[in-house]
DNA sequence: TTGAAAGTTGAACCATTATTCAACTTAGAA
DNA sequence: TTCTAAGTTGAATAATGGTTCAACTTTCAA
């Protein structure tokens, strides 16, 4: 749970100088994340995240702005969070099809680990419109050069869009909620085959 | 805009008992639609709500208990009021197939001309989570039933399980948002097509 | 016509919390 | 060791906005 929650953080003139500073910052970050993730947005409060921290209530102003400022620092650091994650995790593949499995495979499996991460970029949509805009659109970018590549080596047919990609995301959002976050019944493996099941050959008889 | 928000919103003591409160009740609910589709739960107040409907503050509590009962009234009517607009849409259809993608053009449609609606639902996430929940469970369920009288008359394939159902629906969702509320570049019918492909052939090469 | 029930009104109340700040402590460079 | 910048503390401040309520008006059944 303990990480570099990194440059993008920082509020010009807050940063913290000495090793002390930088410990307490980290960790009223990681309580946030925590407190945020459980509470929501308006239930959390700063007493809560520095209680969390065990650090005094003022201390929260040594290190940020406002609350506000600070979810949305969390947003775009988890939303890069998810990203990295995401590349590192597509490795070993011979067809772009098998590439969009695992893509979701690690992603569902990313989910279980850090429910609150979803959490946050969801109310992001609330309290951040921007950064919950950007999330999904960057997303949905990548995933839509994925689909070109792979039309590119021939895995995949042509006339694939970008409204493409953004049914894509729609549809591995959705499972990860579903048996990512609100039970497990089925693995990530599973769900990732079936998902695949549909990009492959559709739900269509035949074909 | 003005509609019957219709029995499931009345709080057992607190239904009007003449033809006036029964309007001011109605106007409450129209202004409380808009009020929170526009700002958001939080941001939204009772004064703005009561200044909307053109009604002294103190009414609000004639007909509302408190602010979260209006919105937990107002989100399981707009699910209701999803589902009925849904189900009156797809109507004329030979194929199981073509009937998805009436169901997602019906649904691209009505998101487009009420973007509140999606708002509201989409932040019960936060502000009432059962009820959120039961929104997409019983959306999933429409969809796999669907599903499976798909299989029953040969037009889709077999192994279709609820998870299919849940792909699908993130996928509908997250295209009426993207290309239903937050910009019209493509119409409702383009949209459908291209999501019918999908579930027609899927996007791999052959097939 | 009339009186009790239903509905309306908005000022006042109150609880909650984000934010500020002045006194105090610690770190670490010189 | 010493002195200043950095960091810590938590009580006080301030603003917001949901909820209450007692006085007042309208409705409508008898």
């Amino acid at each position: 749970m303990a990480t570099e929650y990194s440059e993008h953080i920082e509020s010009k003139d807050k940063q913290p100088r000495t090793a002390r500073g930088l410990k307490t910052k980290r960790k009223l970050l990681d309580a946030a994340a925590l407190e945020f993730g459980e509470k929501g947005f308006h239930e959390a409060s700063i007493t809560g995240i520095t209680q969390r921290a065990g650090t005094a209530l003022g201390s929260f102003y040594t290190y940020f702005d406002s609350k506000d400022e600070l979810f949305s620092a969390l947003v775009k650091d988890m939303s890069a969070r998810v990203k990295t994650h995401a590349a590192g995790a597509m490795t070993e593949w011979q067809d772009a099809l098998e590439r969009e499995k695992q893509a979701l495979e690690a992603f569902m499996t990313f989910a279980r680990e850090h429910k609150e991460i979803y959490r946050i970029i969801d109310e992001a949509e609330f309290v951040d419109p921007a950064s919950y805009r950007s999330h999904y659109e960057e997303t949905a970018m990548r995933i839509y050069e994925r689909l070109q590549e792979g039309t590119a080596t021939g895995d995949f047919r042509g006339g694939l869009e970008e409204a493409h990609a953004w049914a894509i995301m729609g549809m591995n959002v959705f499972l990860g909620m579903r048996y990512g976050i609100w039970s497990e019944e089925k693995s990530p493996g599973q769900i990732a085959e079936l998902a695949n099941g549909i990009l492959a050959k559709g739900i269509a008889k035949k074909g």
